[in-house]
DNA sequence: AGCACGCCGACT
DNA sequence: GTCGGCGTGCTC
């Protein structure tokens, strides 16, 4: 018998080995082994078996590395497809597919010493007071774990031996899983009543499940992929609950994405709480990259002996080995942390549809404010659009008022931080002892360092942008590279040393100075990157907050998601258009969902809810339609420049990032590669007299193809290196993807430049 | 990815 | 005459 084997070096192909007799039966398509290759040993993973070789002189396998088959025929599938559309090795897609824990196995498992009572002949026999109580507690409990009864008992290990050499219990090691959500009390949870479009959205995703339960490959019914719109507060939580109670029912399993931010410890609780016991009772698995590598491995492993048939987890658990599958939901599906931003540079909303498809399974994505791709493909019909219009609890859409900042930038001969109408707004919630969120997208005191004399700027020496200062900590601190440098007191550039050394820009810091400065008497917290250095912090503010121990806090991104405090009623958006004029065609996308979505921070008691959003750009339509809480109209306007530019969701893009040290080696590489790509167009039409040079090259050709750059990354030199870009657009990007692997595969690029290939970007910096 | 083989310049 | 530069090719 004889293995195909991918290594764990990305040489895009796949070796064979001989199974020697002691390893046969171990060794299945999925395991992962050791083989020899050259004079070194590699781990790979067999992804077929065959009879027979086209190579002579196999070499054998070496060893079988873990107890089970480790990626199933399912994700083995699942990731060859990512390596070919992502334009990525096939194993470095094979690689991401399971977590660092379970690849290291170094976690392993942990084992403790459990104490079990043993069976007794006739009557319980006569023990001291201690010992006895020990024996109490475990007639109750059967089992328990030697620390914890040690604990339970209030007493040392020489009491529990005593029990064992009077042969009434036995002592010995056992698997011990780390559970990361031990302390966390789980109270169970039934379904809540439906209102009409809860329950007719749930209506058809089951209908759809149903017609998918037997996996009938020929004839596979369309229609398995929803897309459930809803603002919120909508109830699209419930749903999800119920569907996946719905895949239990059918004997299959569920896949919950849910973005990094969003896996706080009340979220977790919510699904474990639902199926911690009756008749669907399964455990809840857990997948994310705040856990231990030991805890890492334990969940995983908990879902590959399909324990747990429900994995709740960040974008990676797409790929957890849940079988059979019956139904992935992509909750906040817009959210641009569900693209990995290395290779393989999948988007793990995307591949949950492709998984999908494969297992027969149904898709649900969720969104109060659905990405264009998302909402284009339900118009196309790929998708089926699932509405919920209202809030469960009746509550009305806060009432936004944007404030025009340049008027108030004219009155006060600057621009400032609070307009006289937010201050205002502030002054009264204190009054009323209601509380309000300021949110800010940018942390630090300011965003530059200027010398007034001379126009001198601090910049990051390893990138193109301006130094941040950061007052707590007294330095300069770059957002790109985390570099730091001291303040200077005088200004640093040659012949000029003027005193007078101006900060401009504002971050979160400020804001929280000057509300203090204002509001002496306010309780006032920050929330950004910078305060959230241990672990609970986040849980500590944020209790802080809903104990009404803080009236105003301010924060960043982290504070415009997911959490809802009843005695909110105001949200200030400090500068709304900070995100619009970017470079990036989805500026105006961003900046409309950012504020829909803090927005919705405001007013989930019984008091409206009211957000008053700042911008120097009132009338930009990403602010104006949001001030409308109107979707429809937003997405409307959008396609239209989409389409004209032939940007997503109207075509697809590829983006080419040439990386390196020097950047003339950089330009030179980024003009070849242009140059490589020009021979994928067609000539134009007046050449076509000539006969085609070779009948590959206009078979081969684009004729959509629309190529852009090279041209300086937006940010050209990042981490100290310089970036050129070239943006390709096409309709069928499968197409590009395959023409793309080509290119790489025939391309020497010079020493110390490297290109990454990054397929449906997200992020174009 | 790593490592060997291989064919041309400056040195014990 | 050798030591070493890194270009090309191979690893089941």
């Amino acid at each position: 018998m004889i293995a195909r084997v991918s290594l764990e070096i990305a040489l895009r192909r796949e070796f064979d080995y001989l199974i020697p007799p002691e390893l046969v039966g171990q060794v299945e398509v999925g395991s992962r082994v050791q083989v020899p290759f050259g004079a070194r040993k590699i781990p790979g993973c067999v992804t077929a078996l065959a009879e027979e070789s086209a190579h002579a002189n196999l070499k054998s396998i070496i060893k079988v590395i873990g107890a089970q088959t480790m990626v199933t025929p399912k994700v083995l599938q699942l990731a060859r497809w990512i390596g070919e559309y992502y334009c990525c090795a096939p194993e470095t897609a094979l690689k991401s597919v399971l977590p660092e824990a379970v690849r290291q196995e170094a976690a392993g498992w942990r084992e403790r010493l459990y104490v079990r009572l043993l069976p007794v002949a006739g009557d319980p026999p006569k023990l001291p007071a201690r010992q006895q109580a020990v024996w109490n507690l475990l007639q109750e409990r059967r089992e328990l774990a030697m620390t914890e009864l040690l604990a339970l008992a209030h007493t040392t290990a020489a009491t529990v031996r005593k029990l064992e050499d009077l042969g009434l219990v036995a002592i010995a090691p056992q698997i011990s899983e780390r559970d990361p959500y031990a302390n966390e009390t789980i109270v169970a949870s039934l379904p809540i009543t439906l209102n009409p479009a809860q329950a007719g959205a749930l209506a058809q995703i089951v209908t759809a499940m149903d017609a998918r339960v037997t996996p009938d490959v020929a004839n596979k019914p369309a229609g398995g992929a929803f897309l459930l719109h809803g603002v919120t507060g909508s109830g699209k939580t419930e749903i999800y609950l119920q569907a996946i109670a719905h895949a239990l029912e059918q004997g299959r399993g569920a896949i919950v994405l849910v973005p990094e931010i969003a896996l706080t410890p009340q979220t977790v609780e919510r699904f474990k709480a639902r199926f911690s016991s009756g008749k669907l009772q399964t455990l809840v698995a857990v997948l994310h990259s705040h856990l231990s590598a030991g805890e890492r491995h334990d969940e995983w492993h908990k879902i590959r002996q399909g324990r747990a048939r429900i994995v709740i987890g960040a974008r990676s658990a797409i790929f957890a080995p849940v079988e059979p599958l019956g139904l992935v939901i992509v909750d906040e599906e817009h959210e641009q942390t569900y693209k990995q931003e290395e290779a393989p540079r999948y988007h793990a909303r995307d591949v949950a549809i492709v998984r999908a498809q494969m297992e027969n399974a149904v898709v649900v994505l969720g969104s109060a404010t659905p990405s264009l791709e998302s909402y284009y493909n339900c118009q196309s019909g790929k998708y089926t659009l699932l509405e919920l219009p209202e809030r469960v609890d009746d509550q009305k859409m806060p009432h936004v008022r944007v404030v025009d900042m340049r008027q108030a930038a004219h009155a006060e001969k600057g621009i400032p931080i609070f307009s006289p109408q937010l201050k205002e707004a502030i002054t009264q919630r204190l009054e009323r002892q209601e509380q309000t969120i300021l949110f800010l997208n940018r942390r630090g005191y300011s965003t530059a360092l200027q010398c007034p004399a001379c126009g001198y700027v601090a910049e990051c020496p390893n990138c193109s942008v301006s130094l941040t200062y950061h007052r707590m900590e007294q330095k300069l601190c770059c957002h790109i590279c985390a570099h730091v440098a001291p303040v200077p007191k005088i200004c640093p550039a040659e012949k000029c040393g003027n005193p007078a050394i101006r900060f401009s820009g504002t971050g979160t810091q400020k804001v929280e100075e000057a509300i203090k400065k204002l509001f002496p008497r306010a309780r006032c917290h920050r929330m950004d990157a910078d305060t959230m250095k241990r672990k609970d912090d986040y849980r500590r503010i944020l209790g802080d907050f809903r104990a009404g121990k803080i009236d105003i806090l301010v924060g960043t991104q982290m504070i415009a998601k997911g959490l809802h405090f009843p005695n909110v009623t105001l949200v200030g958006i400090i500068y709304a258009d900070s995100a619009l004029h970017q470079p990036d065609f989805r500026a105006g996308e961003r900046t409309f969902q950012l504020l829909t979505q803090v927005a919705g921070r405001a007013g989930r008691g019984d008091v409206e809810g009211e957000v008053f959003v700042q911008a120097f750009t009132p009338f930009h339509p990403a602010i104006q339609y949001a001030r409308r809480h109107d979707f429809q109209g937003f997405y409307d306007q959008e396609l239209e420049f989409r389409e004209q530019l032939k940007y997503p969701p109207a075509g697809r893009v590829a983006l080419l990032t040439l990386k390196g040290r020097s950047e003339d080696k950089v330009k030179f590489s980024a003009d070849h590669v242009k140059r490589e790509l020009d021979k994928l167009i067609p000539p134009p039409a007046n050449a076509s007299a000539s006969p085609p040079a070779n009948a590959a090259g206009p078979a081969a050709a684009f004729k959509d193809l629309i190529i852009a750059g090279p041209a300086p990354a937006p940010l050209l030199k990042a981490e100290t290196y310089y970036r050129y870009q070239i943006m390709l657009r096409t309709r069928s990007m499968s197409k590009l993807s395959h023409a793309l692997a080509k290119l790489v595969a025939g391309l020497t690029l010079p020493d110390e430049v490297t290109m990454a290939v990054d397929i449906d970007p997200v992020n174009l910096f």
